[in-house]
DNA sequence: ATGATCTCAACAAATTTAGTTGACAAAGTG
DNA sequence: CACTTTGTCAACTAAATTTGTTGAGATCAT
């Protein structure tokens, strides 16, 4: 259950571009250099994400990097999956293929309500929050107290 | 964002010490068959399991793996930090000690706020509930309706 | 034309994952 | 006691993934 380096650079450098003047593109190495990444590894993941269609370029001089769409209709979980595969895995493979036997069997629907959990979150936040620095609502009620689910219904 | 492999035969082997009639040891052998994982890749895990606390031996003929404490004082993320570290890292490192800034200062709380919900599916879900096939109802409320979050609140 | 910038394929080091091997220790059986 | 069964442990390994780097080229504005 870990976010790679590469997933985490995808949104800080997408973040940037939702924070820029609309139309104007950034460049790479201005990218690079505001969220400290390897500028030739962040290339690599910038046009993952331009194939991904979130991501539009510019070449030559005066030239960078834009938001192909606008910020609010891009979420964390569009980024990610753009760089990575599918938002959770188990053993490399989704949740529903998975077969489980025995006393193991509910745990299908462990990975499942898992995975549902995950993309509560990252699908209801867009570029536009991180970059307003005003997450939705529902999220920022966790951030605040973490530990609320602890109330426990059975 | 993935579960490997090492962490789901861990939970389904606790399982089905959990499913097992309490004070008779079960088998590396017979865990491993019957969840189809390699027998010596299994002891490893059981092996971690055992110095976590999770997991007791009996060594000699008629030896085995019994769980250690009660089923129903197990939960799922007691048995994944067992084998692998903290539940949810970023590169590695705990959400809280990792630093951003400019466009991303915000991402930091999506982060936390990921981790909270990683828990309180994790931290929810028993040894127990899985040996009886009977999820918490508000685990099993997710796997009911996977898409119950769309409602957006900001 | 020229210099700036993105594009892409290929390579590669470090780490993690997913095991395997083999020698050994303990517990029971005859 | 000898012997078999079973867990213990350290070390090793192969493959995949992660985290980059390198270098040659394409494209654009001026
Ligand atoms: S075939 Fe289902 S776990 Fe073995
Ligand atoms: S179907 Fe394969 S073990 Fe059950």
């Amino acid at each position: 259950m870990r976010i790679t380096a590469k997933a985490d650079y995808a949104v800080r450098a997408a973040a940037v571009l939702a924070a820029a003047v609309p139309g104007v593109p950034v460049k790479g190495e201005a990218i690079a250099t505001a969220q400290h990444i390897p500028l030739n590894f962040l290339e690599n993941i910038l046009r993952e994400l331009r194939r991904a269609g979130i991501v539009r370029t510019q070449r030559g001089a005066d030239g960078g990097y834009l938001l192909a769409v606008g910020p609010e209709t891009v979420t964390v979980a569009d980024v990610i999956r753009a760089v990575e595969g599918p938002l959770a895995e188990i053993q490399g493979e989704r949740p529903e293929q998975l077969h489980y036997d025995g006393a193991a069997t509910a745990l299908a629907d462990v990975w499942i309500a898992l995975r549902a959990n995950i993309r509560s979150i990252l699908e209801n936040v867009t570029l536009g929050d991180i970059a307003r620095g005003q997450l939705p609502e529902s999220v920022q009620m966790l951030v605040d107290d973490p530990d609320s689910w602890k109330a426990r219904i059975r």
